[in-house]
DNA sequence: CTCAGCCTGGAT
DNA sequence: ATCCAGGCTGAG
């Protein structure tokens, strides 16, 4: 997208999760792509007009980049689940589909991303310098969540989800029901190196495409063939040496899976 | 804190 | 038919 001009909008749902801006557009067609990023789960593209775009996968959203032209466009059957395509230049065409449509897309004035009240209250980026062990053993101390919990509250630390918060604490030898309270400082750094880790490794392998997620062009994430523990219930730890069983439980209305043996 | 709700679709 | 799913929010 950087540096190319959004030429067209095509809607085709007046909302997602929440309802789409009703000047989406209004305000973004003609705008030249300055930049994006992202903060904790949410995706940012910058416009030289002063909005930015801010997009939130939820669960089954997903990005798709082709040409435009090409027979994934204006096929003869319209994908129920594309809801919005970006008409880029240079024929670039951008696709965003939601089967699920818990995903986001919004727009707001880029002064004003610092303040918005989806990301002012985002904790630190997991991979990033200000997330360690002094931080986090701090936050933890200050909750009384069980210690999965406290890792997907996006307050305490953005971007973290079910899938990696039950990776990284298998990682770290850490029971997801442990309170978040009585963690050592020890274990909790090494909780800081699993999460980066998992995160890293996750990275490396595409990400994990369970069913919907791929990446902008098309190709899947491998990650989902190297859970240690999620989704594994019944199966035995992976850890060398461990004889534990993986277990599902639920905490907060979420999927926990964790080793019995291996996770204190 | 937990829960229901937002939605669709896949597995059992 | 029932349960489950990568996330988040507002209500209780």
């Amino acid at each position: 997208m950087t540096g190319r001009r959004i030429e067209a909008i095509e809607l085709h749902r007046l909302r997602l999760r929440t309802e789409l801006p009703s000047d989406l557009v209004g305000t973004l067609t003609g705008c030249v792509v300055k930049r994006t990023g992202r903060r904790g789960k949410y995706i940012l593209v910058d416009t030289r007009c002063g909005h930015t775009l801010l997009c939130h996968l939820g669960m089954t959203g997903q990005f798709l980049v082709t040409t435009a032209g090409e027979p994934n466009d204006a096929g003869p059957e319209p994908d129920p689940h594309e809801h919005v395509v970006l008409r880029m230049s240079g024929n670039v065409r951008i696709g965003f589909r939601d089967p699920r449509r818990f995903g986001l897309l919004d727009v707001i004035a880029t002064a004003d991303v610092p303040t918005d009240k989806r990301l002012r209250d985002l904790g630190p980026e997991p991979l990033g310098d200000d997330f360690n062990a002094s931080y986090l053993y701090a936050g933890l101390r200050a909750r009384r969540a069980p210690v999965k919990t406290a890792l997907m509250d996006q307050r305490l630390v953005a971007g973290l989800g079910n899938i990696y918060v039950c990776e990284a604490l298998w990682r770290a030898g850490i029971s997801p029901r442990r309170s978040s309270r009585r963690i050592a400082r020890r274990r909790v750094d090494r909780l800081v190196d699993a999460i980066r880790e998992t995160l890293d490794e996750a990275l490396a392998a595409g990400g994990s495409s369970l069913r919907d997620y791929h990446a902008v062009d098309g190709t899947f994430g491998t990650f989902q063939h190297r859970f240690r523990v999620y989704g594994q219930q019944g199966s035995r730890c992976p850890r060398p040496g461990c004889e534990g069983i993986v277990r599902r439980i639920v905490q907060a209305g979420r999927s926990s899976f964790y080793c019995l043996s291996c996770q204190k």
